[in-house]
DNA sequence: CCGCATCCGGAGCGATACTG
DNA sequence: CAGTATCGCTCCGGATGCGG
């Protein structure tokens, strides 16, 4: 077997592909840019991708451009002018990510259920009802 | 447009099903127990997923359980005996999941090359330079 | 054997201010 | 407009110990 094949060995190397997309917010960029042929600016990303910092939209990106996913074209001018679109790689990525974002969309309601039904059989520690007393005061 | 299909919104409860993918383990346990009708215990899946730690395993087993995707199943006895298995709504998962792993496999040179490429052409900022500088000075 | 509680160091992230 | 630098805090995650 090839080393890279194990997906279950920290040293595997599609594990650490895998990491790519395991954060809060390539994914999200990934649908931004998903239109074919559509280049975004950094502004409007930020608009469009609701929540994001420019800390971290600016961090993904680099990242994302970095492991060949995003293209980063500066049109040197004042105001400066500078555009993000998919590479020939991550158009190839749009299809896997597209199906689970429509599984989440499709089980979303299996999942709501299930939490309901989990927390009423569940006894509930107290750090978890404080927790969730914190959550509820945030969303206000 | 109904306010879950705007996965752009920070609101969107898609966005949270999402979310439940997009950490570091998640995955990986759906990996180990996407063999259908095999339930493994708490230690099996210990060992096959190199690197994970006894907390970040119950926790994700937790909030899988706690959202519909695994079933927790304890045979009282001693020394206790716990068996994990995917529910039909975690076998839904399967396939958008593997496909993410396919996309991973099959592209990982592609993603190494392209970070070898991205650090050769690099270009170092006025601030990287300065600081390597005084880096280089206060070393004397 | 399974897994939770606690502690603690360090990474992650937001807010703000600044530059070209 | 498109970022970077810095600060401050939160929370992740590992190590350990305990309890069933």
């Amino acid at each position: 077997m090839q080393p890279h094949s194990n997906i279950f060995l920290a040293t595997c190397t599609s594990r650490q592909v895998l990491h790519l997309i395991a954060d809060q917010w390539t994914a999200l960029v990934m649908y931004a840019l998903e239109d074919k042929d559509s280049t975004k600016r950094f502004s409007q990303l930020l608009t469009q991708i609701d929540g994001i910092s420019k800390k971290m939209l600016s961090q993904t990106l680099r990242d994302m451009e970095r492991n060949g996913l995003v293209q980063r074209v500066v049109y040197p001018a004042v105001p400066p002018h500078v555009e993000y679109s998919l590479t020939p790689l991550g158009q190839t990525l749009i299809e896997p990510i597209t199906a689970l974002r429509k599984w989440a969309e499709e089980h979303l309601d299996e999942v709501k259920e299930a939490r309901i039904k989990h927390n009423q059989t569940e006894h509930i520690s107290i750090q978890e009802q404080v927790a969730s007393l914190v959550q509820q005061r945030e969303q206000h």
